[in-house]
DNA sequence: ATAGGGTTAG
C-alpha cells in the first residue's frame, strides 16, 4: 500500500492537471517505477521540481546526478529555472545529463527548452549546437533557434534559417516571422542593412499569407518604426483587417519615436473613437503621454491624467513616471515634483532620472545635483541615463566643477563613460568657454568621438566665436554625417560673425551642391486645446502680417531703449532692413505674438521651438515679458526659458 | 509549449 503511494500520487497529479496524458502522446514517456527496488525516482523527481519552483537551484542540481530516471517534467523544471536564474552551469549540467539519457536525448520538446535556456543565457553557440543535434526538428525547435538569433541580434543568420525552412519544406508560422523580424532589426555588424532584411522577411510573409497576421503585422510596424521608415509602418497598419490595442499602440509608438508626436496623439484619438471595445492599456497611455510631452500638449496631457485616475492606472509606477515626465517637459516642474513625491517608496531609477532631468531642463542645476545625491543616499544605483541627466543639468546651469567631479566619479559607480557622457562634458566645458579643455577631453577619449561630441564642440564654438575649433569639429562632422545641413549652417554662421565672407560663400555652395535643406525653424503654441504652428519662412498667411506688425511695434519700443537687432547671423546677401524683417518673422516671435492676441491677460504663454532659441528672439521675448507683464515659457530643443519681468530663468546662459 | 506595443537622455 505505502510502497505504491508515490506512483499513484504521480498518476493522480497527471490526471488532475490533465497535462500528462497529452504530453505522453507528444513525446516518449519514461515508464514509471522501472525498478521496484528504487522507491526514489518518482519522489526525487517531485522533489527536484519543487526545489526548482522555489528557486533552490543548488539543491536541485545536487540531486540530479544521483537520479537514475529523470522525467521530462524534471528536465523542463531545471531548464526553466536555469534560464530564469541565469545559471549557466546548471543549464550545462542538465544538457550533459540529457545527452546521456537514452529516452530523452532526442526529445524535441526538451531541445526547445534547452535552446531557450541557452538563448536566455546569451550562449548562442550552445543553442545552435543543440539545434544541430536534434534529429527531428519540429516547428518549436526552429522557432526557439530563431528566438535565440533574435536575442543575439544575428539578423543575417535568421534570414538564412528562414530560407532553410523553405528549402526543407518546414512550414513557417507566425512565430517564425516575429522572431525572424526581431532578429533583422539589429544594427550590429552584418552584411545586409537592417531595412533590406526586414523588407525581405516582409516579402516572404506576404507570399505565405502571413503579412496581415496580427502579431506579424504588429512586429512589422515596430520594425519599420525602429528603422524610421514611417510610411511602411503606416501601410502595414492600414492593411490590417483586424487591429487590437497592441497594434494601435505600436503605430502610436511609431509616430512618437519618429518625431511625429502630433500624429501619435491624433491616432490615439482615432483609436478611442473607432471601437468601444478597444480599451487603451498602460503601454498605450505611456506612449501617448510621451507624445504629449513631445508637442508640449499640456491640455491633452491633463485629459490623460484624468483618464489615468479614473481607470486606476496610477497604481503603475511606469505610468506615473511617464505622467511626471510629461508635466515637466510641458513646463510644469512643480506638478512633476508633486507626482514624484506621490510615487513615494515605489519610485524606481526612472523616477529619479526623470526628476533630475526635469530640474536640469528648467535650469535648476544645484537641485538636480542634490536629487542625485539623495538618490545615492537612499541606495539607488545610478544608470547611464542618470549621469547623462545630471551632467546635462550641470551644463545648463554652468556648474563646471560639479560636472567634472560627477564625471570623474562615474567609475566608482561602475558606469563606464560613453560617448554620450563625453558629449555632455564637452557641452559643459564648451558653453562655459573652456574650449581648450573641451578639446583636450576629446583628444583624451579612448573611444571614437561620436557626432554628438563634435556637435557639442561646434555648438560651443558658435557661442564663443571660435573659428579654429569649429573647423576641426566640422572636418569630422562632414565626414560622419555629410547629410546634416545643420552643421554646415552652424559653421557658416560662425564664419559670418567672424566676417569671413568667402568661407560663408563656399559653405552655401556646398549646401546647394549636395541639395541639403536646413531644418526650418518652427514654433508652436496650444491655444484652446488646439496646436497652432508657425514657421519662419511662411509669411503668406494674412494673420502672420498682423503678428509681424505687433512684433514690429515692440521692436520699435526696444530701439528707443538702445536695442540693436542681431543681424549678424542672417546668411543671405541682403540689405540691413531686409535682415531685420527676417528677424521679425522668426517663428518664435510669431508664436509669442499669437499667444498675446489669443490668450487672456495673466495666462501663461507656453511656446515650443524645434531649434535652439536665437539671441534676438531671446532679447525680444525678455522685453515683451516686461512690457506686457506676461509670463512666457519657451521650450527649445535643449531646455526651458521662463521669461518674467524682463528676465529669463536661463540667466542668458544657454 | 513559443509571439506583438511603453517610460528616464544631451
Amino acid at each position: 500500500m505505502f510502497a505504491s503511494a508515490p506512483t499513484s500520487l504521480h498518476l493522480s497529479h497527471q490526471a488532475v492537471f490533465g497535462v500528462g496524458a497529452k504530453r505522453q502522446t507528444l513525446t516518449r514517456c519514461r515508464p514509471l517505477s522501472s525498478s521496484p527496488g528504487a522507491a526514489q525516482p518518482a519522489n526525487a523527481n517531485h522533489l527536484i521540481q519543487t526545489l526548482c519552483a522555489n528557486g533552490r537551484l543548488a539543491r536541485a542540481a545536487a540531486l540530479l546526478p544521483g537520479l537514475p530516471a529523470p522525467t521530462q517534467r524534471t528536465y523542463e523544471s531545471l531548464l526553466l529555472a536555469a534560464a530564469r536564474a541565469r545559471d549557466a552551469a546548471l543549464a550545462a549540467a542538465v544538457h550533459r545529463r540529457l545527452e546521456a539519457d537514452p529516452v530523452f536525448r532526442s526529445d524535441p520538446f526538451l531541445s526547445t527548452r534547452l535552446i531557450e535556456a541557452y538563448a536566455a543565457l546569451g550562449a548562442l553557440p550552445a543553442a545552435r549546437q543543440v539545434f544541430d543535434e536534434t534529429p527531428v526538428k519540429n516547428i518549436f525547435v526552429w522557432n526557439a533557434l530563431l528566438k535565440a538569433l533574435a536575442l543575439a541580434d544575428h539578423g543575417d543568420e535568421a534570414l538564412a534559417r528562414l530560407a532553410d525552412m523553405g528549402r526543407l519544406g518546414v512550414p513557417v508560422d507566425s512565430y517564425s516571422y516575429t522572431h525572424g523580424l526581431k532578429a533583422c532589426i539589429a544594427v550590429s555588424a552584418s552584411h545586409a542593412p537592417a531595412s533590406a532584411r526586414v523588407r525581405e522577411v516582409h516579402a516572404h510573409a506576404i507570399r505565405r499569407g502571413y503579412a496581415l497576421h496580427t502579431h506579424v503585422a504588429t512586429t512589422l510596424i515596430d520594425c519599420y518604426a525602429k528603422l524610421g521608415i514611417v510610411r511602411y509602418a503606416e501601410s502595414v497598419f492600414a492593411a490590417m483587417p483586424e487591429r487590437n490595442v497592441v497594434s494601435w499602440s505600436a503605430m502610436i509608438g511609431c509616430y512618437a519615436k519618429n518625431e511625429r508626436p502630433a500624429d501619435a496623439i491624433e491616432l490615439f484619438k482615432d483609436m478611442m473613437a473607432s471601437d468601444a471595445d478597444l480599451v487603451p492599456n498602460s503601454i498605450t497611455i505611456v506612449s501617448v503621454l510621451n507624445a504629449c510631452a513631445g508637442v508640449n500638449a499640456l491640455s491633452h496631457g491633463k485629459l490623460l491624467h484624468a483618464y489615468i485616475l479614473r481607470r486606476g492606472f496610477d497604481s503603475l509606477v511606469s505610468v506615473l513616471n511617464a505622467l511626471m515626465a510629461m508635466y515637466m517637459r510641458c513646463g510644469c516642474l512643480e506638478v512633476g515634483r508633486h507626482i514624484f513625491k506621490w510615487i513615494g517608496h515605489r519610485r524606481d531609477v526612472v523616477s529619479w532620472n526623470s526628476l533630475i532631468s526635469g530640474y536640469g531642463m528648467h535650469g535648476f542645476g544645484p537641485e538636480a545635483v542634490q536629487v542625485f545625491e539623495e538618490m545615492i543616499h537612499v541606495g539607488f544605483s545610478p544608470s547611464i541615463i542618470t549621469f547623462i541627466s545630471v551632467l546635462g543639468a550641470c551644463s545648463h546651469a554652468g556648474l563646471v566643477n560639479e560636472g567634472k567631479m560627477l564625471f570623474e566619479s562615474m567609475v566608482e559607480y561602475g558606469v563606464t563613460p560613453r560617448a554620450e557622457h563625453y558629449a555632455c562634458m564637452v557641452d559643459l566645458l564648451g558653453r562655459a568657454g573652456q574650449l581648450d579643455e573641451a578639446m583636450e577631453l576629446i583628444r583624451s577619449m579612448h573611444i571614437e568621438p561620436s557626432p554628438q561630441v563634435w556637435g557639442a564642440l561646434l555648438g560651443a564654438c558658435r557661442i564663443h566665436g571660435h573659428v579654429e575649433y569649429a573647423e576641426i569639429a566640422c572636418s569630422h562632422l562632414f565626414d560622419l554625417e555629410p547629410r546634416n545641413a545643420g552643421n554646415y549652417v552652424l559653421l557658416a554662421d560662425i564664419y559670418a560673425r567672424a566676417k569671413l565672407h568667402n568661407q560663408v560663400g563656399v559653405l552655401k555652395e556646398l549646401l546647394e551642391e549636395h541639395a541639403l535643406e536646413k531644418v526650418t525653424g518652427c514654433s508652436w503654441i496650444e491655444v484652446k486645446k488646439k496646436l497652432h504652428s508657425f514657421t519662419s519662412v511662411d509669411n503668406k498667411n494674412p494673420p502672420v502680417e498682423q503678428l509681424q506688425a505687433l512684433i514690429g511695434e515692440f521692436v520699435a519700443q526696444m530701439k528707443n531703449q538702445g536695442y540693436v537687432p542681431d543681424t549678424g547671423i542672417v546668411l543671405y546677401d541682403i540689405e540691413g532692413e531686409e535682415k531685420e524683417r527676417i528677424l521679425i518673422g522668426h517663428s518664435e516671435k510669431l508664436a509669442v505674438a499669437f499667444g498675446l492676441i489669443n490668450t487672456c491677460s495673466g495666462e501663461v504663454i507656453r511656446i515650443t521651438k524645434n531649434l535652439r532659441l536665437c539671441e534676438d528672439c531671446h532679447s525680444v521675448t525678455k522685453f515683451i515679458s516686461k512690457f506686457t507683464e506676461r509670463e512666457i515659457v519657451v521650450r527649445d530643443v535643449n531646455r526651458f526659458h521662463h521669461f518674467r519681468d524682463g528676465v529669463c530663468s536661463c540667466g542668458d546662459y544657454w
